[in-house]
DNA sequence: GCCATTAAGGACTGATCAGTCCAGAATGAT
DNA sequence: ATCATTCTGGACTGATCAGTCCTTAATGGC
């Protein structure tokens, strides 16, 4: 009989709680970037030895990638639960004020991990970015169904297709994730995010 | 009598041409990044020796400030420039067209120097992130005061603040910044321009 | 107690990094 | 020809990097 990692009933047990390393080393990716983020100060964030790192994660391109995966399906998940309650436009706004001010002070100015993962890496690490980009993708395709149904219920009412105008969403909210991480007062950001959603407003009737 | 440095008139000339040496590591800097671009790659561009580099730009740091100046003077130098022959909103328009798609190919998807400078280094090398913050700030000026000059003169009208508005239009411009590292056609970044021109002309009356 | 499995820790490799330093060649005004 | 200056190229340092490997200890069902 195959004996699977972690299932075999003859051993000792494997340790350390694989989900909550991933999320630790989210964290850190997040804020420092791929490149500037070390094996060692990896291993000291999630808290096994170098053999256990290798073992689990094969290596750190391997952590990156379950680290991005884990940080879109977060940022995803908030958003479904959001556009659950509210109309696109409020979705858009509710989104924008929990991902830019409802988070713990020492993750508050770390913009979004896969369009910092866009930066840093395209032209370099091209798989790492394809992967941002697919994650982008669904957050992306949930703004579009939310201006899909507000389009077709007469809530909203525009000339441009309901892409078109996810498509500007994102470019918007990716703008807020470099503001997020300039040198900007909290009140400036709350600001912009108050000024683009009025023209949204404006221009969605 | 001082000898100031390539002034002495003793001595073998300085050989190489600064300004367009500068030039050069702007376009790599640009398109890699500062921790992607190594030192040997810069005095292979460069074509100048290890020790010629450290005598003219100190270290690579010092070499990446004057390229971020350089970048951003140039786009500065680019925007004032359309702006003295267009309306508000049509300087953002051809700005935003020039600086994405009127370049050459092999710097067409390379964003802003700026952006990508603040969301690699916040946080990480402080002062060079405060250099581009300043550069993207007097950026934001001009179009301040694109949308002042227009807002007095009756050609639009808002509720908000040209400052307000300069904000936004910067927010886009970054977002667009990112888009152009994404995997999207020309095609596809032209139509999110034109959206987003859109939304701005029926916001702005 | 046995033993398969997984853990930890550290030594180690080979590469690359930024930056220093020096010796020797080129330059050109005097 | 002299000589201050600037050039080049390469040797060198010391650090850090990702990743491999090996020994030893811990575990727990049998």
């Amino acid at each position: 009989m195959l004996t699977l990692p972690g299932v075999s009933n003859l051993a000792r047990p494997i340790e350390f709680n694989r989900e909550q390393a991933v999320a630790n080393a989210m964290k850190l990716f997040w804020k420092q970037g791929y490149g500037a983020t070390s094996l060692s100060q990896l291993i000291k964030v999630l808290d096994i030895s170098k053999s256990s790192f290798y073992a689990a994660f094969k290596d750190k391109r391997g952590l990156f990638a379950e680290a991005l995966e884990l940080f879109g399906d977060r940022t995803r998940g908030m958003l479904v639960e959001i556009k659950s309650q509210h109309t696109a436009l409020d979705t858009i706004q509710k989104f924008f004020e929990s991902t830019l001010f409802g988070l713990p002070q020492y993750q508050m100015r770390c913009g979004c991990m896969m369009v910092n993962t866009v930066l840093e890496l395209s032209g370099i690490e091209q798989g790492l970015c394809d992967l941002s980009n697919a994650k982008l993708d669904e957050i992306e395709l949930v703004f579009e169904q939310a201006f899909e149904e507000d389009l077709e219920s007469g809530e909203l009412r525009s000339q441009h297709s309901a892409k078109s105008i996810a498509q500007l969403v994102m470019t918007i909210n990716q703008g807020l994730r470099v503001d997020s991480r300039k040198n900007l007062s909290q009140k400036e950001i709350d600001s912009i995010v108050n000024t683009a959603m009025d023209m949204l407003r404006i221009a969605l009737h």
